[in-house]
DNA sequence: ACAATAAAAGATAAATTTGTCTTTTATTAT
DNA sequence: ATAATAAAAGACAAATTTATCTTTTATTGT
């Protein structure tokens, strides 16, 4: 598993949010939870997170709901930064606590192209894309 | 982090292994334990698994220990797969069930080659090859 | 003002991973 | 045979992640 669930489910969270933002409306809990095939209360707990992260915005009360706010470019590192942090890019393949670009461990020149390679590609995708594509039903959230 | 805690270990502790192995010595929890700077009981299940999972032996009472057998050409991804299981290299980066080859998720074709990449390097790299770099004090294991 | 709505917050619990301790089993050397 | 050694096995515990449920707070429409 390279993401957490908790990242997964965040991802495809935003994906729905984000969604029904383009058509101007905002979405509940019970809807995402609903939409992306998740456990809604800790789905909750998670929109919760991307709101205190700024990744997402809320309002409370009736018509309230998630949203992404207006000129808000959210890329997926975004989220993965917000919820995994940044250790799937940059902490120690082997654990070590000493590994560094100086004192690399064994595998470190090794694998470090290509978490930098993993990283653009989360870095360079915007979730509008994911959204547009979600539209034409190329694939599900669920 | 792209490795389990557990399987971290479980590779520190196979290069210490089959370091002592190379001298056709064996050697026990406390000091494989001590060499890679893991907690004493919990390398002590690791390397039980290991064993279980073919990438060591073991040998009961005075004179016994962890070994790696004689001609065992041990790569990085046998122990990966032994601890951790395919799930980095094959599980959907979004959680998705029903993601696959021909019904990919919107990150499966940007994940897939990078993944791909990972599994090559891991299983590219011999064991023998990070035992040699440690005897030239490369790195450390802790 | 009031009722309804929906997120925020908090408390609790299940599951998994990580870690510890004790007992059992196998092997060796004396 | 016996004592010492060391892994195997099992029971237990802490920490973290995942998940649930309840209460509180803010907002809206009437």
């Amino acid at each position: 598993m390279i993401l957490s669930k908790s990242c997964e489910y965040a991802i495809r969270a935003t994906v729905y949010v984000a969604l029904k933002s383009k058509k101007n409306e905002k979405t509940g809990i019970i809807e995402v939870a609903e939409a992306i095939g998740s456990p809604m209360h800790f789905t909750g707990k998670i929109l919760q997170t991307l709101v205190r992260k700024k990744i997402l915005s809320s309002a409370k009360g009736p018509t309230g709901g998630f949203y992404v706010e207006n000129g808000q470019h959210l890329f997926l590192i975004d989220i993965v930064r917000a919820i995994d942090g940044n250790g799937l890019f940059t902490s120690c393949v082997l654990g070590l606590e000493k590994c560094s670009e100086t004192q690399p461990c064994p595998m470190h020149d090794q694998v470090k192209p290509i978490r930098d390679l993993l990283m653009a590609e989360f870095s360079k995708k915007p979730v509008t894309e994911l959204v547009e594509e979600f539209q034409q039903h190329k694939y599900f959230l669920k």
